[in-house]
DNA sequence: GCATAGAATTGAGTAAAACTCATAATTTTA
DNA sequence: TAAAATTATGAGTTTTACTCAATTCTATGC
């Protein structure tokens, strides 16, 4: 192998402006490198590319073949090359993000919405963080940023502060436990609770509320969406434990109450994970900025 | 512009292998040398290209885009290069033929047919030459061949002999004419001459034969095809001078009687010229071969 | 047909790059 | 945590690409 770009452009300028001369100039080397060049090219494939004795330069069928390559490959060449330009300027890119909590999807989407409009040549996309890890697939590659409530210390990984939430129990607004200022654990044992379907522990109420009071419910139920377990609850079906910003519009509308969960409340921080590398890219940060203020 | 082949096969092949010592291995440099050059292209572009803490080292989005690159280009390259290397040993090629005689024909449509047969990956053409000069043409790589009566001394074309040839006065087996053993000039005086649609000075005939001697004759009457011509003359409209091997079976068929012109005969030899540099070409030699034997 | 200007080629010298070697730093794995 | 495997780094070397200057070639006008 030894043909190279270099000779492609060259080629191309030589065939273009018909002289080595000229070509020579619009390249910005001298004609003798360019002699120099088309000769090391026709000793290396053993053929003459161009007819010497014509005044405009005339190509040879074996100078025809690379001139053809010459037009296929350097348009994709230039692309390829802009598009990495942008690339690295951030203006093109991929955002691919994680989530491990099913109800960020609430306040995630209409950001999203928000975001495409002002990167539309970013590549967005969201995955559910059930059948993988989060943050290895991070480290790997494989998504971009990382929606988690705890932040780890890591050399390759960047943890930006969100927003602070704080998950409320909700319940029908006609429903006993209204009466208490705040809800103890042992408040849930005669009530069904409705979850997301996910293991136990990287549920907040159980992991921090409920077992390590030793209560159990009543009954667990589970439900993907979120929509789906307002409207359970709405109807007498259970009570839920559900992160603040789910619960804005829900509680105005006057069908469900909240209550605080624990003394002093059961609060925790989002957080944006990405790549320590990737961290100042501008596509990035304003996603990040876009999210803090929901 | 920096971004060269070998960067697109380093990077194809540090993908494929997932590690760059064996990469190297496979090129056949020293893994410094990769890294090196990783590391050049990720200065030129100012983004990483592969993610270092990751064992089976993965790409980022540009160096994702590089390697989208790679797999268009280098199977384009490769192809290229392959037939190259083809062109250079005569395998694939272009035999465009430039004939300057009308009758020509008649021998060259077989001799190409059989030709077309051993070389189906020459690209076989064969150009009349009215409306250009046959020999500028060769030189100025628009033919590649030209079939020629008489050679031309040149440093950058090469002519080969072919076969010799007669041209004969044809006419109808009852013709007064055939009586003669020879023709002489003042013979077509009071005879239609047919001939070939093309300048008086390109034709033997006249510039040989009828001019020297300042004969005229009766008429003269142009027609494109040889086999017209001799379907004219069958059929007592006058008569034409043609080269022998058109001659061949039309005798035989015993309508049309030849006689040599003038004392001696009006002989000749064609000649097949091509680009001193393509001379040895197989391909082209195995053409004048066949030719030769028509 | 010869002189001449415009181009291309050539060869030598120089600058630049690509590569190797040896070693250090990292990461992975046991 | 040590050993093994992999990658990064820096200095030195080789190779390649380029420039400069001189020469040769080609086309064209007189």
């Amino acid at each position: 192998m030894f043909l190279e770009i270099r000779h492609l452009r060259s080629l191309l300028t030589i065939r273009e402006t018909g002289n080595l001369a000229r070509a020579a100039e619009r390249l910005h080397v001298t004609q003798s490198a360019l002699s120099h060049q088309i000769k090391s090219l026709e000793q290396y494939f053993e053929a003459p590319l161009f007819l010497r004795n014509s005044k405009p330069l005339r190509l040879t069928p074996a100078g025809e073949k690379l001139i053809e390559l010459a037009r296929q490959v350097l348009p994709l060449v230039e692309g390829a090359e802009n598009d990495l330009r942008r690339v690295a300027r951030g203006e093109l890119g991929r955002l691919h993000i994680a989530i491990e909590c099913h109800a960020c999807f609430e306040w995630l989407a209409p950001v999203l919405n928000r975001y495409r409009r002002q990167w539309p040549q970013i590549e967005v996309d969201i995955r559910v963080g059930v059948s993988f890890e989060a943050l290895p697939a991070l480290q790997k590659g494989e998504v971009d940023l990382v929606i988690s409530s705890d932040p780890v210390k890591s050399t390759d990984l960047q943890f930006s502060e969100l927003f602070d939430y704080e998950a409320l129990l909700v319940m029908p607004a006609d429903h006993p436990l209204v009466r208490k200022k705040r809800i103890q654990p042992t408040d849930l044992a005669e009530e069904t609770l409705i979850t997301y379907p996910v293991k136990r522990q990287r549920l907040d109420v159980f992991s921090r509320f409920l077992q390590p009071a030793g209560v159990e419910p009543a009954a667990v139920r589970q439900s993907e969406l979120t929509s789906v377990i307002l409207l359970l609850v709405a109807s007498g079906r259970g009570v839920a434990a559900l992160p603040d910003w789910v619960l804005r519009e829900a509680e105005q509308a006057g069908t469900l109450a909240t209550r605080p969960l624990g003394p002093r409340g059961m609060k925790g921080t989002l957080y944006a994970a990405v790549r320590r590398a990737e961290f100042d890219t501008a596509y990035l940060q304003d996603f990040i900025g876009l999210a803090r203020r929901r």
